[in-house]
RNA sequence: GGCCCGGUGGUGUAGCGGUUUAACAUACUGGCCUGUCAAGCCAGAGAUCGGCGGUUCGAAUCCGCUCCGGGUCGCCA
């Protein structure tokens, strides 16, 4: 071995002791007569001191010391005397006194400090990622994302799954997100796809009789990217025969909350899980992935609306749209500039406008009086109005009302963006909190309103609700409920899974509903369908997002920063140059041409 | 594909028509210094301002196009 002793994790038990450490020079103070080095490895932090009265040579090699040239140091570890101890460091009660010190390798001056926050641009860090993942919040990240992964392996096999790999070429079945395409040579002109997930897989290993399967799988999807999205991701996905949606959903709240009490004990979680159904989260909070860290929860006032003599309004509700708002504790006395601000905002994401009420003074509604209220335009009503709306809305005075009119999903949608803002805004949104939910009952079927066809809500692998497959024949397809549920974690969607169909004819009637044609059924589908067709388990998963778990238990604001190596939002790799040409004889290879 | 933000010495920023020979911090190089820890002090070197084109007597600065990075909407069964 190089070493005896890691940097980081010197303390005053060892002291006196001989120790020979290695790592990177990460600063070096010259005093003139001393010389400090801070040495660096995974561990860690240490001090080490040349000081020519110990060793005249080893002084005169650590002048020449650099940063991030890689060294071997041997000396004695020392107690640092008294006063220059350093607590910002773990080491740093001690010190080595180096009498040998070995160039194991030079460094070029690196284009960005490797410290806590470099500050550099984020091209420059990928594109120097070797260099940005020696950065110690880098480290802890990814240090974090192995923690969390053993422990959801040891707590899987703990329960009896069996962790089994799936293929990474397979089929494209272009529904849903764009495949990932890979020629294949020894077919010229067909194609392999990567996967968007292994469910079609797991789905017939549980034909197969696993019962419990789970895989660390990497997922492919050739869609925009966004801090939160990359073409490839880790899912933890898993799946369980002969069981029902309870008891998937307490498994995964059990693995949750132990693996976040395990790899990340200071967070405040907040336990049990609630969980809503699809309906109570849209009309509570305009979303199906609530931020539930604060409240700001919606009500339905299109009656009350109905009431005023504010055509806006009136016009939307008289078409089957809804007035629909939310109460902002404390904030009746915003100012007319954060008003606009708010209303600026609603105009951002696609609203016509924002009416307001701000309730002034303080005490009980019974109070209110007209000089209380302060509506926004068109919102001149009786004060016997205000109050019942306050009632309605569980508004107090001292309070923000804030209201928004359209069709009932637009205004879902920029209600839902305005609560997001005001609770940030706000400070209601604790960083260290984690407010997971579970929302179930999603709806089986969407209608596209672009393609004038109707979309699984999850996918069409979803079981429907028990009791409500007759529905199918004939009955309200959007009333349709489904066995599909996700977990949701601070306004973000963190896990999606569900019941699975596994009889052939009530898997080919939601095709069918789909719009699929026959041949697409059979060409996308018939492996799964044959395989229903022997004795295929009632069964069900879910798929757990592994890079966005990490990003909130490590506070990234991107995934980009829990992943080793990812992509730009361009989709590349600023490291390898990837995608790049290929040679011509690759592509003939594959019988590919490319057309300009 | 839409909208928004950004690109200036190695790095992070300032400058936003002419007192700019492009400023500041830091890193870098050299010198001084035996207790610092983002060491300090002194000196030095280092950028034709992402690219192309245009407006102008004059462009880092204004305009157009384009490339790159980021955020977001669409998209992501």
């Amino acid at each position: 071995m190089l070493r005896t002793a890691d940097c980081g994790a010197l303390r005053v038990d060892h002291v006196d002791t001989r120790c020979t450490l290695a790592g990177w020079v990460s600063r070096r103070r010259d005093h003139g007569g001393v010389i400090f080095v801070d040495l660096r490895d995974r561990s860690g932090i240490v001090q080490v001191v040349f000081n020519p009265e110990l060793s005249a040579a080893a002084y005169r090699a650590s002048e020449q010391l650099r940063p991030e040239w890689v060294v071997q140091v041997k000396g004695t570890v020392k107690r640092r005397p008294a006063g220059s101890e350093n607590p910002a460091v773990a080491s740093g009660d001690v010190e080595v006194f180096a009498d040998q010190v070995t160039l194991l390798n030079q460094s070029h001056t690196p284009p960005f400090y490797i410290a806590e926050d470099s500050g550099a641009d984020e091209s420059l860090r990928l594109r120097y990622r070797y260099l940005d993942l020696r950065r110690p919040t880098m480290q802890r990240n990814l240090e974090l994302r192995h923690t969390v992964i053993k422990f959801i392996r040891d707590f899987l096999d703990a329960r009896d799954f069996l962790e089994i790999e799936t293929p990474i070429l397979i089929k494209s079945t272009p529904e849903g997100a764009r495949d990932f395409l890979v020629p294949s040579r020894l077919q010229p002109g067909n194609f392999y796809a990567l996967p968007q997930s292994p469910q079609q897989l797991k789905q017939l290993l549980m034909v197969s009789g696993f019962e419990r399967y789970f895989q660390i799988a990497r997922c492919f999807r050739d869609e925009d990217l966004r801090a939160d999205r990359q073409p490839e991701f880790t899912q933890l996905d898993l799946e369980m025969s002969f069981v029902d949606e309870e008891d998937i959903l307490q498994l995964t709240e059990e693995l949750y909350t132990g693996l976040i009490e395990h790899a990340a004990p200071d967070k405040k979680l907040l336990k049990p899980f609630p969980r809503l159904t699809y309906q109570e989260a849209m009309a509570r909070y305009g979303t199906d992935k609530p931020d539930l860290r604060f409240g700001m929860e919606m009500t339905d006032v299109s009656d009350l609306a109905a009431e005023t003599e504010f055509r806006v309004f009136l016009s939307i509700v008289e078409n089957g749209g809804i007035v629909k708002g939310f109460v902002v504790q404390g904030q009746g006395s915003m100012s007319g500039g954060g008003l606009r601000e708010l209303e600026a905002l609603a105009r951002e994401a696609g609203a016509g406008g924002m009416s307001h009420l701000r309730f002034r003074g303080q005490g009980s509604l019974d109070d209110l009086t007209a000089e209380d209220v302060l509506p926004s335009a068109g919102l001149r009503m009786p004060v016997e109005w205000s109050t019942r709306l306050a009632r309605r809305m569980g508004a107090e005075p001292g309070d923000l009302v804030l209201l928004m009119a359209g069709p009932e999903k637009q205004v879902n949608q920029w209600l839902a963006a305005m609560r997001n803002h005001l609770g940030h805004q706000l400070g209601l949104a604790d960083p260290n909190a984690l407010a997971f939910a579970f929302v179930t009952r999603f709806p089986l079927f969407l209608w596209d309103e672009e393609a004038k066809r109707w979309d699984s809500s999850h996918h069409p692998f979803t079981a429907p609700v028990d009791g409500q497959e007759a529905l199918l024949d004939g009955g309200d397809l959007g009333g349709i409920e489904s066995q599909a549920y996700d977990l949701v974690c601070n306004g973000s969607e963190l896990a999606s899974g569900s019941i699975r169909i596994h009889r052939r004819d009530l898997q080919e009637k939601v095709f069918s509903l789909l719009g699929y044609a026959k041949e697409e059924i059979d060409g996308r589908f018939s492996q799964l369908l044959e395989a229903f067709e022997f004795g295929a388990p009632p069964h069900g998963g879910i798929a757990p997002g592994i890079d966005r778990l990490i990003a909130i238990l490590s506070g990234s604001t991107s995934i980009r920063d829990v992943i080793a190596f990812p992509k730009t939002q361009s989709g590349a790799d600023l490291l390898f140059d990837a995608p790049s040409p290929v040679s011509p004889a690759q592509l003939q290879e594959l019988s590919l041409r490319i057309e300009d």
